[in-house]
DNA sequence: GCTACAATGATATGTTGTAACGTGTGGCGA
DNA sequence: TCGCCACACGTTACAACATATCATTGTAGC
C-alpha cells in the first residue's frame, strides 16, 4: 500500500477542518451546515439522509426535511467533506477533508459499520482499467461487502 | 489482465445457457423466470426491477408486481445469472452464467450504459485488501462512474 | 384425491431521492 | 433608501426503489 499519512481529526478539530475546507472553496459555513456535519461526523456507522434529518431536527427542535439535508449531503460530496457509500444508499464523513483519495469502504453486512482505506495504488490501476475502455471524467466506486473482524 | 476467453452469448443461446445454470442448481426454470431474465438479457443498459416489471407486464398482458421481479432477481443474483449495479440500482444479466468473476462495471453517466470487465488480478487485490483489514467472506463491489467512449 | 412445498399474486407500506416553488436575508449598485 | 440579485433554506408534493405479509395457484410425490 502507498504510504501516506493522514491526521484523522475526531470532534471539533474535524468540524474546524471541515469548516475550513469549505470556506477555501468559496462556500459557506452555516448553522445549518454546522449541524448537519456534526451529526454526520458523530455517527458510527454510514448515515442515510434520513437519519441525520431525525436527528439534526431532534437537535435543533423542529423539523427539517430530508430534502434539505440532501442538499447540503450533496455540497458536502461535491466538496469532499464526506463520501457517498453507494452500496449503503448512506454518507460517511471523511476524516481528512482537503486530501483527494479515491477511497475503498469496508462494510460490515452483520453489524454495518464501515471502514474506509486509502489504496492509491489499487484505486489507480481501477482508473486505468476504465481508461483503458475508453472512459472519461472517472469516478470509482470500489466499496467490500463482507464480515469485519469484531462480528466474525 | 488476466487473459480469460468467454463466449459471450445473446439471445437464445443465453437464455438456454441461463436455463441450464440455473436447473443445475436445483432451482426452476418457470415461464416467468423466462421471461424476466428475456427482458433482462434484451436491456442494453442496467435496468431497474420496475423497468423490467413494466416490460413483462406488457409481454405478458397482465400486471406484474415489482414484488415478483425483485424476488426472481434476486433469485438469479445468488444463482450469478444476474448482477446487480450497486450504483444504478439496477440489474444486468450476466452473459456468461457459471464463469464466475468479481466483475467491474463501467457505467455512462450519460448515455446509461455499463460494460462490464473481468480483472481477476485487480479484483483480487481489492479481496487482499479487505481480507488484510480483517474482513471475511467478502463480495466486491467495483464500479466506475465516467463518460463512455461514445459519449466523450 | 391428498398433502406438502415452491412459486407467484395481491396489497400495503417503508425507504430513498427529486422537483418545483416560496421565503428570508445580506450585499450592492443606482 | 430603494430595488435588485444571489444564495441558503423551507415546504410540499411526488417519483423511484425495496420489502413485508398473507393469500392463491400449481405441481410432484404419495
Amino acid at each position: 500500500m502507498a504510504a501516506h499519512h493522514h491526521h484523522e481529526q475526531g470532534g471539533n478539530a474535524l468540524a474546524d477542518a471541515a469548516q475550513a475546507a469549505l470556506i477555501d472553496q468559496g462556500e459557506q459555513w452555516t448553522d445549518m451546515r454546522a449541524d448537519i456535519f456534526s451529526v454526520l461526523a458523530t455517527y458510527e456507522k454510514p448515515a442515510s439522509a434520513y437519519d441525520i434529518a431525525d436527528q439534526v431536527s431532534q437537535k435543533r427542535g423542529k423539523r427539517v426535511a430530508p430534502n434539505s439535508v440532501y442538499r447540503i449531503l450533496d455540497l458536502f460530496v461535491a466538496t469532499n467533506l464526506a463520501r457517498r457509500v453507494e452500496s449503503a444508499n448512506a454518507y460517511v464523513a471523511n476524516t481528512h477533508p482537503g486530501c483527494l483519495h479515491d477511497c475503498i469502504f469496508l462494510i460490515c453486512d452483520t453489524c454495518g459499520t464501515a471502514t474506509h482505506i486509502d489504496n492509491d495504488t489499487l484505486s489507480g490501476s481501477v482508473r486505468a482499467a476504465a481508461e483503458g475502455a475508453g472512459f472519461a471524467e472517472v469516478r470509482p466506486v470500489i466499496e467490500v461487502r463482507g464480515k469485519c473482524a469484531d462480528c466474525d
